[in-house]
RNA sequence: CGGUGUGUAGCGCAGCCUGGUAGCGCACUUCCUUCGGGAGGAAGGGGUCGGAGGUUCAAAUCCUCUCACACCGACCA
């Protein structure tokens, strides 16, 4: 390709709304274009970034035996109705009208029409395990896109389904996605982890997110120090506390606070630690009007996903209105406490091990302090609830949790018979009997992985691409090429050269100065790039730089073809 | 959905407080010079100032409504 004819869109200026640094240098490499909100254009040097993540999914995808099929975007209400999502799914999913009124939605995900596709198809056991995917666009009306790709209401998504006659040939199929995914991961030169996942309300055990580590990533995942554990925090357990609980040393007093409503407050008028109080919140209860108490140190943080989990509360989880607590309980936010509380109460393990401890007084304005289990109130049930936090020990025994953020990149599923049971997926099996197959799917989330390819690849002059997935891999920048005979025609010999050997080659000659063509290239990200220049050339030289390498070198004009070929691989 | 903020040329911004017929830098067009790290000069093109209504002799500027976008929050006891 030629940049004289190639839409170089590079922008010297940020973007003002342009947040991370990879919503940067996508608007100002000129790979994407905002329509608006969560809405982009790829341009041509975006669109084959995309491409080439595209073909490394694919190529792995077909490489286990899935087979690519494609499916509307637009899909029939009815279908969600069988699923009962059309109910569940919210106002995420986008709902339109047909000019007969008819209700459709744009596509978020694919259940429903593979379901009913092989609902339809496949009669048999002998037909099965089968696994079917496409590449396709999504369509999610997130409630606030972010990061210009990273989050956008319209993304690039390769989701599969399998389906299967019982549990082990499922769990089959999941170890093979659960390679393949690696392995895609790895040929795009990605730093990432598979971390075990929230199987949210299907249950099982099986699920897995695939997180390439980034600073700017929306989830915290926490790794164990000792061992391969690796969670996403929604579902690292806190494990309870080893020692036993000490025997009560003060008596409970009340205090009057006045003004005292937040466990920082707290701390600091009773000259404590937080970490001697607790926190009392209350969710809604699963049945109408029910509330429930959740008691936390007061260091700690609700973990929402494993509250929502808990006997008796509601999922999803809901903050309680303060008017019901103030009438259920008799105080507002701020001053409550899990002594004389008359709502069903959960204690957080780490909670359950403090005595003489600081809570609220279940009155505006007072708490009290030296305040023990058993002795002064119930110790309630005892459960999981709190976020872990770096330095806890690992759930699985060995080594203490590191958190780190990461960017989701990959999430792989057993739904076992969620969709297929809903909507009557059966096939007959030896006995002829039918039977309800059993699920998988496995998403990737190809566009974000382009963003989460810069989130780790830049430096201060722009991206820096993975070799497998530049947009070029080569650039052959000529220096003063409209005057110099010597250095168009070395120039345009080794591009035809590069083009034959099957090189995905950039010439850049545009009539600029050699600084405009040195920034772009940079921004732009192209991992190798040669100068062809008069004053190289009269020694028979040609520069070579790496994009990461701090200086270039020369390499005589006569090996320069195979030195690249050596370094393209 | 709540809070905060921003809408003026393709991009980045000034002008608004104190009303008087719209400006700067980059980008773009033409010409000359320059040509190894985002050149210099000259001459140009491009904006109904997000939209609607109001006040006024006069509105980018003041008032009302509205739309869009961004960031923060939705973990608060």
């Amino acid at each position: 390709m030629r940049t004289s004819n190639y839409l170089i869109a590079t922008q010297k200026e940020t973007p003002a709304d342009a947040e991370v640094v990879s919503h940067q240098l996508m608007l100002r490499a000129g790979l994407i274009r905002k329509l608006a909100a969560g809405l982009y254009t790829w341009l041509p040097l975006g669109l084959r970034v995309l491409r080439k993540v595209e073909r490394i999914v694919r190529q792995e995808m077909d490489r286990t035996g899935a087979q690519e099929v494609s499916m509307p975007v637009v899909q029939p209400a009815e279908l969600w109705e069988e699923s009962g999502r059309w109910e569940q799914y919210g106002p995420e999913l986008l709902r339109i009208q047909d000019r007969h009124q008819r209700d459709f939605c744009l596509g978020p995900t694919h259940e429903e029409v593979i379901t009913a596709l092989v609902r339809d198809e496949i009669k048999s056991y002998k037909q099965l395990p089968v696994n079917l995917y496409q590449i396709q666009t999504k369509v999610r009306d997130e409630i606030r896109p972010r990061f210009g790709i990273m989050r956008s209401r319209e993304f690039l998504m390769k989701d599969a389904y399998s389906f299967h006659v019982d549990q082990a040939s499922l769990e089959e199929t999941y170890q093979c996605m659960f390679d393949a995914y690696s392995a895609i991961f790895s040929r795009l030169d990605l730093e990432f982890r598979p971390v075990i996942a929230d199987t949210g309300s299907i249950g099982g055990s099986g699920s897995h997110e695939f997180h390439v580590l980034a600073e700017s990533g929306e989830d915290a995942i926490a790794f164990s120090d000792g061992s391969d554990y690796a969670a996403n925090v929604e579902m690292a357990e806190a494990l309870a506390p080893t020692e036993p609980r000490p025997a009560p040393g003060a008596q409970m007093q009340r205090v009057a606070t006045p003004g005292v409503t937040s466990i920082d407050a707290l701390a600091e008028f009773l000259s404590i630690e937080p970490r001697q109080s607790l926190k009392t919140l209350v969710v809604n209860g699963d049945e109408g009007g029910s509330l429930v108490a959740l008691v936390l140190r007061g260091d700690h943080q609700l973990n929402n996903i494993k509250a929502e989990k808990l006997p008796g509360v509601a999922a999803p989880l809901q903050m309680a209105d303060e008017g019901k607590v103030r009438s259920a309980c008799g105080a507002g936010f701020g001053s409550l406490g899990p002594v004389g509380l008359a709502i069903p109460v959960y204690v957080d393990r780490a909670a359950a091990q403090l005595a003489d401890f600081a809570c609220g007084g279940n009155e505006d304005g007072w708490h009290l302090t030296g305040v023990n289990w058993d002795r002064d109130c119930p110790p309630g049930e005892t459960a999981d609830l709190r976020e872990v936090v770096a330095g806890d020990p690992s759930p699985d025994g060995s080594g203490r949790l590191q958190i780190k953020r990461g960017i989701e990149v990959g999430h792989i599923f057993q739904l076992g018979t969620k969709y297929s049971a809903a909507m009557g997926a059966q096939v007959l099996d030896e006995n002829g009997k039918n039977i309800t197959v059993t699920m998988g799917c496995y998403g990737i989330g190809v566009s974000r992985i382009v963003a989460a390819a810069i989130e780790q690849n830049h430096d201060e002059r722009g991206i820096a691409w993975p070799q497998a997935m530049a947009p070029f891999q080569l650039a052959i920048v000529p220096l003063n090429m409209q005057k110099s005979e010597a250095v168009a025609a070395c120039a345009e010999e080794l591009y035809g050269k590069l083009l034959d050997a099957g090189v995905d080659v950039l010439l850049d000659d545009r009539n600029e100065r050699p600084g405009v063509k040195f920034a772009d290239m940079e921004l732009i990200g192209i991992p190798h790039r040669i100068v062809i220049g008069d004053r190289a050339l009269a020694e028979n030289n040609i520069e070579y730089k790496g994009r990461r390498d701090e200086d270039s070198q020369l390499v005589p004009r006569d090996d320069i073809l195979d030195f690249l070929l050596s370094r393209l691989g």
